[in-house]
Parts: structure tokens; C-alpha cells; sequence
DNA sequence: TGATTTTGATAGTAATACTATTATATTTGC
DNA sequence: GCAAATATAATAGTATTACTATCAAAATCA
């Protein structure tokens, strides 16, 4: 799998990560600060200590720390439209297309597939718990024109378009797509900090059952 | 109505805003400004600029600037409580209940009530862009043990009765409240900022009847 | 009026988010 | 294999932020 690499908008960074050994210690090295301890303690200092480089090293690579998290969300989206195709590959029945999809977006990674040096289940873990910040704040209209968002946009309409496949009359498929993910990665947070805010099934994976029942209900509704 | 209040935990703040002058315009300014710079760029120092007072006041109030988009937020939630009261005292039918809930929770809010220094238009776009901020941090398990979530615990709660009125045997009550509220918040972004993520119909308040459908097809279902 | 509380003015510290400079490695092209 | 180019490390420095501390002035309260 070391031929395969996921793309990131090139606008998210000053030099690639991907094209040196000190790139990809940053990548690596900030997912596990971040995942430990949340993006705003994050520092780029801390993290030049974490990986033994310099505070100027790392500002080579990215202007910000909110670059960086931008990229790893970035890539994340660029990860998940990959796993999805695979996942969606020679199923015919769009239903079975559609469920296997929320399963795929909504379900808790909990294998990292060593495709690369990004660890899956500890990026998993900092989308559902910071992603949203990535778009929650005033420069998204920019960064939007710069086309980071391009890859999310590109697996909301995959899905979509699977909707529209089942039910071409109905009217909020994007965002009965954008809810379903968001909402996924909302209660994993729940489940874990504010129990009281969602629900737990003993024996299942309530989340991944929910939003595929919600799904089909609402586009055969 | 000057004589009714939002009480917020006390935990959040240091001194009670509501307790005087100085208190009431930190409340006000923080409002403007949050609003106006997003929550990042917002600071102390700004803030004591835009009241003419001085950091050093403003933090004999609050902490931080976290312990302040706290206290909004808590505040807001607690003004929603008493909004849904008020919409739904003398209504029986559950459904009727229900469908006014869910309005009163998605949509856009578009008048000051003037009930007190705080201009509910505003604290709504900030709920929307900034909310998310209070509990997607390290501190999320701190601040619940303090009681910071009660107000969003009861406002979940009283929804998810009137869902389990309608169908007893409906086994995610929480999860469809929540999410039907954070996917509001979000598609209300998305609307504005990233509208390929959601979907508009002309003459109608879309995010509303998208709620309003979802949340009574999947209690039927 | 005198005592208490609140606010303003000012100063100061540690950390953060950067930029700049130069020396030292490392890589690349020939 | 060596010179040239490039990348990194080491260090220093600035502006801003997120605070804490002190004291005097102003407001209030008893």
C-alpha cells in the first residue's frame, strides 16, 4: 500500500509533509499531541520538543497550528472517500450501497490500516473532537475559496447521490448527509463526556444503528 | 419582564455579571465582540477597549475567555427552556408538541425579546458558530462534574418525553433530540458559509421542515 | 461620615505565535 | 567525489495573550 497516498489541498501547507522525513514526523507527531491534549493546548513548541526539531522547523512546513489540523482533517476526508469506494465497489443495490456507506462514516475506526504514517484511530478520535473547529470561524469563507473543503463536499454528494438514486424526489439529501456525519461524530463525543445527551444500547453500536435506521426511514418517508 | 432572570450555574463565573453595571456591559460587549470577531480573535484586552474598563475588571467576573462563552451559551439554554415552556403550556396533543419544540429549537431566532441586556439575535449566531467550543475541549469532563450541562440535559430531557409519549418503545430519544439540535446549529453554518453541504428551497425555512419531517417520520417508523 | 466594596490605572510575568539570522547538515547535480 | 543548493538546527527577538498583583480613586452602604 506505500504507493498510495492521499492528497491534501496543496494551500494547506508551505511544503509538503509527504515530501520529507521531517514532514511526516510532524504529521505523526501531532496527531498524538493533539489526540492527548486537545487542539487548544497544542503548541508548536510542544511539539518541536515531542519530535526533538525547532519551533522554525515545523513553521517551514505550516503556518499555523490550525494548518495543521486543517490537514489532518483534510486528509481524513481524502482517507474516508477512498475506504468508501472500496466499500461500495461491485454492490449493486443502492440500498445496500446507502447502509454500507453510514456504517462506513459513522462508524468508530478502531484499526489503524498502517497505509501510512498517520494513525486512523487516533485521527478518528481528534475529528470527532475537533474538526468542527476547523470550519467554526471567521476565515472559513476564505478558506473555502481556496477549495479546502472540496473533498468533504465530494463525499456528502457521494452519498447523496446514492439518496437520489432511491428517492429522486426527495429534497434534503445533502443535508440529511452532513447530519448524519456530524450527528455520528457529535454523540461519540456524547457517548464518552455527556452521556445523559445521547443513548447507549448494551450490545450494539447504537450510533452506527440509528443514524442507518434514520437514514432509510427518512428517504422511503 | 425585567423582573424575570436566566439564572446560569454559578461555577462559571467568578461574580455574578447580572450583579451590576460593570457586569451587564461585560455581558453586552462580549456579545458584540464574540460576534463580530468570532470567538478565536476575541480577547480581554479587546473587550475592555470596546466597554472602556480595563482587563484587570473584566477579570474579576471571569477566568477566562472560555468561562464567558460558557456563561452565553448556559444562558441561552437556559432562555430556550423557558421559550419552550412558553410555547408548549396549554398545548395536549403530543404531535402539536413535538412539531412546536423542534421549531422553537431550529429556528433562526430573528427578534430581540428586549427581556434584558442581551440581544437574543446576536446569541444565536454565536450559539451556532461558537457553541460546540464550550463542551469539545479537555475540560468537558471538569466542567459536567460542575454542573455546566444541566440546562442542555433538561432541555434534551423535556423533548425526548414528549418523543416517548408519542412511542414508549422508541429506543434513541436522546441521540434524535441532540441530534436534531446540533444538526440545526450546523446546517445553519453550512447554509451561510458551505452551502454545498446542505440545501436550500426557495420561500421555505428549509432547515426547520427538514427537522420538523425527520424527527415525527423516525418516532412512527 | 466612615467603612467597605468596587473599579480603574498601572505594572509585571510566562507563554504563545510568530519572524529573522546564521551555522551546520544533508541532498543533488555534474 | 565534490561543489552547489537546499534543508534543518540553534538561537535570538518581537508582539500579543492570558493572566496576577498592587494601590489609589470612586461609588455604595450602614
Amino acid at each position: 500500500m506505500s504507493s498510495l497516498n492521499i492528497n491534501v489541498n496543496e494551500n494547506v501547507y508551505l511544503k509538503n509533509p509527504e515530501s520529507s522525513a521531517l514532514g511526516k514526523k510532524i504529521i505523526k507527531g501531532s496527531i498524538e499531541l493533539i489526540d492527548e491534549l486537545g487542539f487548544e493546548e497544542f503548541t508548536f513548541k510542544k511539539l518541536a520538543i515531542n519530535i526533538s526539531s525547532t519551533e522554525a522547523s515545523i513553521y517551514r512546513y505550516f503556518e499555523s497550528k490550525h494548518h495543521i489540523l486543517t490537514y489532518l482533517v483534510l486528509w481524513y476526508w481524502g482517507w474516508q472517500e477512498y475506504r468508501l469506494l472500496l466499500r461500495l465497489t461491485n454492490i449493486d443495490s443502492p440500498i445496500e450501497r446507502l447502509k454500507r456507506a453510514v456504517s462506513a462514516l459513522t462508524e468508530k475506526i478502531e484499526e489503524d490500516s498502517t497505509f501510512s504514517q498517520i494513525n486512523e484511530v487516533r485521527l478518528n478520535r481528534i475529528v470527532i473532537s475537533e474538526s468542527s473547529k476547523v470550519y467554526l470561524n471567521k476565515g472559513v469563507d476564505k478558506d473555502n475559496e481556496l477549495g479546502y473543503f472540496i473533498l468533504y463536499k465530494e463525499v456528502v454528494d457521494l452519498v447523496a447521490n446514492i439518496i437520489l438514486e432511491i428517492n429522486p424526489d426527495f429534497k434534503y439529501p445533502h443535508m440529511l448527509v452532513s447530519t448524519v456525519i456530524e450527528g455520528a461524530h457529535h454523540q461519540r463525543f456524547f457517548a464518552e463526556h455527556l452521556p445523559r445527551l445521547t443513548d447507549q444500547v448494551e450490545g450494539e453500536d447504537a450510533i452506527t444503528s440509528f443514524y442507518k435506521g434514520l437514514i432509510v426511514n427518512e428517504i422511503k418517508a
